[in-house]
DNA sequence: TAGCCGTCGAC
RNA sequence: GUUGUCGACGGCUA
């Protein structure tokens, strides 16, 4: 019966324009977004009928381990585009289905909600004088889901037998290292589409055990805090939530990177608060602003053979996703500060590369625009950034352009690009 | 209003 | 060697 809807025409259609049209790498099996349709005309009639039979067994993930900014290790669990195919129709159908039910302070993965919300319901409680926190962090939350827990779980709400089972197959399945496969005993795969939900469906037993104990959360996917009136209480409910999570939920509280602290002492979201001189609010985390000004320092670097067109494309990319960041912030000092900084650097960019008038020209001629107006741009002293935003232009950045200086993206600029080691 | 594409952020 | 969900913004097309 769900697994007729999970496999019904529409659904699988929408599953698979989204995993398509994430372009993401290939699994295990090498097969990118461009094989995947004539893969599916293939096999799809054979992994349909051993989906509807039970018989279907998920492909091994491929295991990629990245670097943590705090210098900690994250593990992926990359499954190939089939099983990506699979997991996303399973999940559209599922969330449907829990979607209500979540609660309503847990904001991590959820239609129609974001962090912004997440840090204004949590400005809510400090401002109502829950002016203590309690902050849990879960170690590698992903990794150490019990199965045994969560199918436990999923059997409540799920009564189609066969859907259990294939969830609990692709929980199961191998991890694929450089040369030998590890089977997967605990965890989810952090990569897989429905992860993300069965991450909520977990933690939403913590959140209703909190709503039960009449306290004031806030949960974003794993990252929880909970808003007390005293230290003393605090301490009460970090000890009585971390016995709870660990005996209940089968799940490890990381003790050091947990605690009981004030609001302006915590991360949240890459927000922070503060209280001074009477005055409550709200402010991005000095950490967040440290990672935009190193952005920023690589846009602006000017030793760098990085042509001012590019720079000023490159900022408004970073401006556009950090603006709304920075659009909470009520520390108006802060922004300002900041913006000056950021205007001094440009300008000192600017100066540097004013002295060549030419170059510049020349360098927006072979990007496409028409000699007079690259004439018009290049010659302008100052000001005239902002008439750089043409849809042409853009246009012939994003794609000739950036290819051909070897970086696609901001986020490739940000890290080292393309270092050969032979 | 719908669709397509791109970028950024949180986890 | 970089996945996934959600959110936001920008562009284009009818």
């Amino acid at each position: 019966m769900l697994l007729e809807v999970i496999l019904s025409r529409p659904n699988m259609l929408a599953a698979y324009d989204r995993v398509v049209g994430n372009k993401g790498a290939a699994g295990i099996d090498g097969v990118e977004a461009a094989d995947f349709q004539s893969q599916l005309q293939r096999d799809w009639a054979q992994v349909k009928s051993q989906l509807e039979n039970g018989s279907y067994q998920p492909n091994a993930v491929k295991r990629v381990t990245i670097p943590k900014p705090n210098g900690g290790e994250r593990h992926l669990g990359i499954p190939t585009y089939m099983d990506r195919l699979i997991q996303q129709a399973i999940s559209q159908v599922l969330v449907q289905q829990y979607e209500p039910t979540f609660s309503e302070t847990s904001y991590g993965f959820r239609n129609e909600k974001n962090a912004h919300q997440a840090a204004l319901k949590a400005k809510e409680y400090i401002n109502a004088g829950y002016s203590h926190v309690v902050d849990l962090d879960l170690s590698q939350f992903f990794d150490r889901v019990n199965h045994d827990y969560l199918m436990n779980e999923l059997s409540r709400r799920i009564t189609d037998k066969r859907v259990l089972k294939l969830i609990h197959k692709i929980l199961r399945s191998e991890i694929a290292e450089r040369t030998n496969r590890i089977p997967c005993k605990q965890g989810v795969p952090q990569g897989g589409p429905l992860s993300p939900l069965l991450s909520n469906i977990i933690l939403d037993k913590l959140d209703k055990e909190l709503e039960k104990r009449g306290l004031r959360y806030v949960r974003y996917a794993d990252d929880c805090s909970i808003y007390v009136k005293s230290k003393r209480s605090g301490e009460r409910v970090m000890e009585s939530i971390t016995r709870y999570i660990e005996k209940e939920l089968k799940l490890v509280v990381n003790t050091v990177k947990s605690s009981v602290t004030r609001p302006w002492s915590m991360k949240l979201l890459g927000f922070t608060f503060y209280h001074r001189k009477g005055e409550k609010g709200i402010s991005v985390h000095r950490k967040s602003i440290a990672a935009y000004k190193d952005k920023v320092r690589i846009i602006t670097c000017r030793s760098k053979p990085y042509s001012m067109v590019l720079r000023m494309e490159h900022m408004r990319q970073l401006n556009q996703g950090w603006g709304n960041y920075f659009k909470l912030s009520e520390a108006k000092s802060v922004f300002e500060e900041l913006d000056m900084w950021v205007r001094s650097r440009l300008r000192l960019c600017y100066w540097h590369q004013w002295k060549k008038p030419r170059t510049r020209i020349t360098e927006l001629i072979k990007l496409g625009v028409s000699p007079n107006q690259a004439y018009q741009w290049g010659n302008t002293r100052k000001g005239k950034w902002r008439s750089v935003q043409s849809p042409m232009l853009r246009r012939a950045m994003s794609n000739s352009y950036l290819k051909k200086e070897g970086f696609t993206s901001l986020t490739d600029i940000v890290k080292p690009p393309k270092t050969v080691n032979v």
